[in-house]
DNA sequence: TATAATTTGTCCGTATGTATA
DNA sequence: TTATACATACGGACAAATTAT
């Protein structure tokens, strides 16, 4: 799940927390286990359970009130993308909902513009791939994606197939560090709508983003043209 | 900031170092000064030094790079909602700015659908708030919102015609907890486009909110149907 | 209504690990 | 290899908000 060091604490307890929430463990009070029994049962410090406790209040599951407890974060995020949350489709769907086709898988050159965004010399080699991709059978997303092959030196049709995020993590064991994404609505076009199945003029919902490695380079460039009526972006967001 | 107590160390600092990003003081070596050199700096420890960087780093200004250093995020804001750290249109765009046309103002008692999405009992009494935002002239957003009377006891027209959330804060001392968002994109109708200078059929950019004081309850639900020529949405995520 | 108990929030200090330069 | 700089983890003390008495 992207931050990968599943070998450390806070992360172990916050997924296993998250694993008993889903299961509706803690549906009779709505709310976790205070922090001194959360202590008790994984055996370590209270800043160690705060932690975990803040990653889980991060993604938005829970909701911790002073004086009161840790309060579960009822929302459906039933097919909904979590922007808290979000480590690919097939991630947030299921490898099993999430069908790929792909339209274009080629290298290429950046061009100035593009260098410029993906902040690579120009005529870097950039990987380019179009997919339509969608969830249980309906048509979800076209995904027009950069990869910069300097850091992502392979890539395959098997692979493009697939999810391109878990094999950068799984296979190549490299870290995402952060992502930026601006999120648009606009016009389709007559080429995204056919893919879509929707009709050229009806609205699109766009999200332009920019993948970066734990290094701070970015080794992915993508523009989301998403299925107006299929798509629903989540912001559960706290007060800071 | 919305949270308000401006008197915890952590956000103060916080604050601090945001102000100094603004005016480019790190602008030379584009990162923080270390956790040591900020220790020294503010006289406090180094778990109350990383609980502001860690603010800093939620709100999208930073991003922490472990060995190297705590390094500033250059993303253009400019004319976008960031997400992360969203507080208001006027608190966004600053107060002269934003013009706002009242269209709509009455109390009204919520029915059973609104009564559903507020979690409160049918019945209560509620402000309707129909409301036109413009930022330097030009028509941005549409929203449809609804305060509950009962945790939000008094609104007027002049209060209304300014920034709400800022009345809350400010004037009844409230704290804002959480706020629940879904975007997606959708077809305006007729009114809709009338007040935003577009043609009914053209997309918008939709946010449907739920905001939350720290207590839990819901105080405001609100359909915003923005101007999607204008409004950008800007999501930065750290990976977790 | 007032008090005490409960529960999370802030802040301090220290030691050790890990990634980068 | 060494030094630098952030990450994890432990411990304790007191404050603030809520809940129960």
């Amino acid at each position: 799940m992207g931050g990968l060091h599943l070998d450390v604490k806070y992360k172990v307890i916050c997924e296993e927390i998250a694993k008993n929430i889903r299961e509706g463990l803690y549906q009779d009070t709505k709310k976790l286990p205070t922090e001194e029994e959360l202590i008790e049962q994984f055996e370590v410090s209270r800043n160690t359970i705060r932690k975990a406790i803040d990653l889980l209040t991060r993604k938005g599951l829970v909701i911790p009130i002073q004086g009161s407890g840790v309060f579960l974060r009822s929302v459906s995020m039933d097919g909904a993308i979590n922007l808290e949350d979000f480590h690919g489709l097939t991630h947030g769907f299921g490898e099993n909902h999430v069908t790929t086709k792909v339209n274009s898988f080629k290298l290429i050159e950046a061009d100035e513009k593009l260098a410029q965004v993906m902040q690579c010399e120009k005529g870097t080699p950039v990987y380019f791939i179009e997919r339509l991709r969608s969830v249980a059978g309906v048509p979800y997303v076209v995904e027009y994606s950069y990869y910069n092959r300097e850091l992502i030196p392979y890539l395959s049709e098997e692979i493009v197939k697939g999810s391109i995020y878990k094999y950068i993590r799984e296979e190549l064991k490299k870290s995402i560090g952060f992502v930026d994404r601006v999120i648009t609505a606009g016009i389709l076009n007559e080429h995204d709508a056919r893919e879509l199945g929707l009709t050229p003029g009806e609205p699109s919902l766009i999200s332009t983003n920019r993948a970066f490695l734990k290094s701070g380079v970015i080794f992915d460039y993508s523009i989301d043209i998403h299925n107006y009526k299929e798509t629903k972006f989540l912001k559960l967001s706290n007060y800071l």
